[in-house]
DNA sequence: TGTACATCAGTGAACGCGCGTTCACTGATGTAC
DNA sequence: TGTACATCAGTGAACGCGCGTTCACTGATGTAC
């Protein structure tokens, strides 16, 4: 193995895009067999967090041999990279698209974001634990990742709307914009990673995504409405 | 080793208190010691997780050798379960105590709340880090703690109050009491825990306790203020 | 068309490493005389 | 008081195990003739 090419599915692919080859079995460049490899990492990633799952553990849910792995991807640490590009990070990026419409129009925006929040979860429900072990938790796999590509884009963005929103008088001026939102994702996507535990310590199998989110827009628009005369 | 007694510390322990020695070494029975490699444990569980913690970390940081703490605990499993009940659920059940006081005054209790989380994560700023490791994310070391210990005192005296305030008129008829308080927790401990994150993401180096405190107080108070005029 | 072979996708077995745990042993210390 | 010794707190070195990774090898397959 030479230094220019990491392991020998990187160097079978490079030679096939560039060398004229002459005889023999050409390279497989299954993009099947490929993906159905970076499915199997990524449910054992959001099962069983990044660090705690082996290699032999996404082999064994993917029907392969470890050394696939390595032939395919080269190392953990690359086989890490290519989940979270191409499986998880498109997942993320979609919530943005829609909320750029929403414009200057905050309440848009704020519903736009709880709505988002709750098509995700339902469309990809290991996402919120990934979230929370891998962004949430000091030292997670996938926190540069939100410093570096999700950040500036969305919260950078909505904090800074919030801001403006504020500034023209259409927004609680107790409020911190940046903290909002900050209470925005613990009042979404913090519920949804804690869904199993609330629902087993409340009993509150009848609370689904719908409810929540009602719940969760009443609080947002009117707040808790004390009573102030006991 | 016998049946009976699980390591040797144990068992010398359990000779002090009944047996009557002779001659010879007393056993050691020193709690400083037994105490600096639980904060020593602590630490490292806070930093790295509990899972990811080895015996040799634990040991490095106690500056004492990992048969040590096999001698004063016995295994890895036991010494988690010390570390918890002697260090980390002292600091959550201290959280309940000024709430029971609070009695049917839903506003008293919701500001005890915010304020008993703020000073708990100030006074031991390890634990939020540790609660979303060990309680929020699947797997979790300490989430059956959480069913079984802390969950039917806290968040259901809790969520019964606020239901029970609802029925009297005294809450926003839109919320629900259980989801209430899972947005509480929202509001609070998550923050605390995503400090790290978007004090970095928003240079919010400014934004103290208090900016957090009454930001989240004022949201819940009267939630957005949206103006409905465009 | 049929055959020999060059090529590489994929594998079985082993590597060194750090893990939790074990245990024979050391030496400090209180007791008995 | 001084001495011999019984006792146990604490240790160094090694155990088996699963980890990520490696590599010589196999055999299926397309190409050249």
């Amino acid at each position: 193995m030479d230094k220019n090419s990491a392991h020998p599915g990187q160097a079978a692919l490079a030679r096939k895009a560039a060398a004229p080859r002459k005889r023999g079995r050409p390279i497989a460049d299954s993009p099947d067999l490929r993906d159905s490899m970076l499915d199997a990492a990524l449910a054992c990633f959001s099962r069983k967090g990044i660090a705690a799952t082996s290699l032999r553990d996404i082999a064994a849910e993917a029907s392969v041999t470890p050394a696939l792995l390595h032939y395919y991807f080269g190392d953990k640490e690359q086989l890490q990279g290519q989940v979270i590009a191409q499986k998880i990070l498109p997942v993320f990026t979609a919530l943005r698209e829609p909320l750029v419409e929403a414009g200057d129009d905050v309440a848009a925006l704020i519903a736009g974001f709880v709505s988002g929040i709750g098509r995700i979860v339902a469309e990809h429900p290991w996402l919120p634990a990934l979230w929370v072990r891998e962004v949430l938790c000091e030292g997670g796999a996938m926190r540069d990742l939100l410093f570096d590509r999700l950040g500036p884009q969305l919260p950078q963005m909505m904090a800074a709307r919030f801001a403006e929103a504020q500034a023209k008088g259409r927004i609680n001026p107790d409020l911190d914009p940046r903290l909002l939102m900050v209470s925005l994702v613990g009042l979404t996507l913090f519920p949804a990673a804690g869904a199993p535990i609330w629902r087993r310590l409340f009993n509150a199998e009848d609370l689904d995504f719908d409810a929540v989110r009602l719940h969760t827009l009443a609080l947002l628009d009117r707040g808790l409405e004390l009573d102030r005369e006991p």
